[in-house]
DNA sequence: TCGCCGTTATCTGTGATATTTGATCGTAGG
DNA sequence: CCTACGATCAAATATCACAGATAACGGCGA
């Protein structure tokens, strides 16, 4: 089993903590898909004792992060060609709908902020995309809709993704990915109002984020 | 405390089965929203450890059924009608989208088997509206649409929405819910495969689902 | 006598650990 | 080469120990 980077965390909120760790791990693409997880050794990476592992990652199954085998041993979903395009459609109708009621309440203040957050220095160097910049800056704006129940979802909908990120971090062309292009024509758009260019925007920068791994599936890479 | 009814279940599978105890519960009205749920009582009722039944309550929390007090006390969530309203814009447009998926592949075959649901005996006697033929006539409905991602997310509204259904079954009004007519549009929808029809029909249905407590909120009814 | 406040006892979830169960993999024997 | 047995490992449950919160109870003051 590989070994991905899960650092230690504090003591305190223990079970609160190891969850963000792990989908911390997955939004890092530290997963790859097929990978096989065991409680142990994760909590013994985490310095803790089996029972939060076990809680947090029970959340994750129940998100669909992860799966349980028959023979009950945990594993990140394997590559799945027909599951890739669910998710897209989902992704796609979800965060749509998401945008529309963001759009009825976002401010011109937020919308500097998500700019801002464009602006900031790449954190992953030149060569791989930025995944957290890109993460902050959807839940940035899907953040101003103001809905508690349709937020958990897209979030839920990240995380299956978020296996996926693994493949296309170590995909040959990985540094191709412009993920400005898109974001910038959304918050022009957010600055027009114009909605329809809005979800146009967004509708292709989701369509990017899986066009790289589209074509050659199951390549598995763990580290 | 009330006291939910919650049979005792057999000791294999443990944890699925605790899941499935309590979701049932839930889906069945036996929760009221803001009761206070506690672990020692479940696993009593249920006649096992705390073990799994925390593990049970954790992904129901995940998904938004019950939610963590600030004091770590488990409850179900309050009445709130903002959070109402989000749940049914993502009733309508997420089921909305499973419908259509649904339509593209559903065979004459299943839709007997929908309408088989539909005429078989009321189990709540005639006062309450039959919840369980509810569920089961729209999910065999949403499994044709082949989407392993969006189903979850649609079970995971179901569940919230769950709460509510005590104070849709304590209502006043309780009887006078006719879910056939809307159900049987949507039967006649799908045989003519008229898409617009189905999407009008099945708008309905949720809209009436949410009527009977649109009005008065927050009228607590335990057992 | 009534009301307020502090103390205490109980009940809560949380984390850790031990025991049991089941599955897998390697090896030895046919 | 295939099969079957056993050792090993991991997960599932139960039980234990701890810390925090809640609520009830009793004493004190008005």
């Amino acid at each position: 089993m590989p070994a991905p980077r899960i650092a230690k965390i504090d003591q305190s909120k223990l079970r609160e903590n190891v969850y963000y760790a792990l989908r911390d791990a997955f939004t890092r693409g530290e997963f790859a898909p097929g990978d096989i997880v065991s409680l142990r050794i994760l909590s013994d990476q985490l310095g803790t004792s089996m029972t939060p592992v076990r809680e947090a990652v029970r959340r994750l199954v129940a998100e669909g992060a992860l799966i349980d085998t028959p023979s009950r041993t945990l594993m990140v979903p394997p590559f799945d060609s027909n599951r890739m395009q669910d998710l897209k459609k989902a992704r796609l109708a979800l965060e749509s709908l998401v945008l529309e009621q963001a759009m009825d309440r976002i401010s011109a203040d937020k919308i500097d902020e998500m700019e801002a957050i464009l602006a900031a220095e790449p954190r992953g160097g030149d060569t791989t995309p930025d995944l957290q910049q890109n993460y902050d800056f959807h839940f940035a704006l899907y953040r101003q809709s103001g809905s508690e129940v349709l937020l958990p979802l897209v979030e839920a909908l990240w995380l299956q993704y978020g296996a996926y990120l693994n493949l296309i971090i170590h995909h040959q062309d990985a540094g191709k990915i412009d993920q400005h292009k898109h974001h910038n024509e959304i918050i022009h758009a957010l600055r027009q109002g114009d909605r329809a260019a809005a979800q146009r925007a967004l509708a292709a920068d989701i369509e990017r984020s899986f066009q790289v791994i589209a074509s050659d599936g199951g390549q598995r890479v763990s580290r």
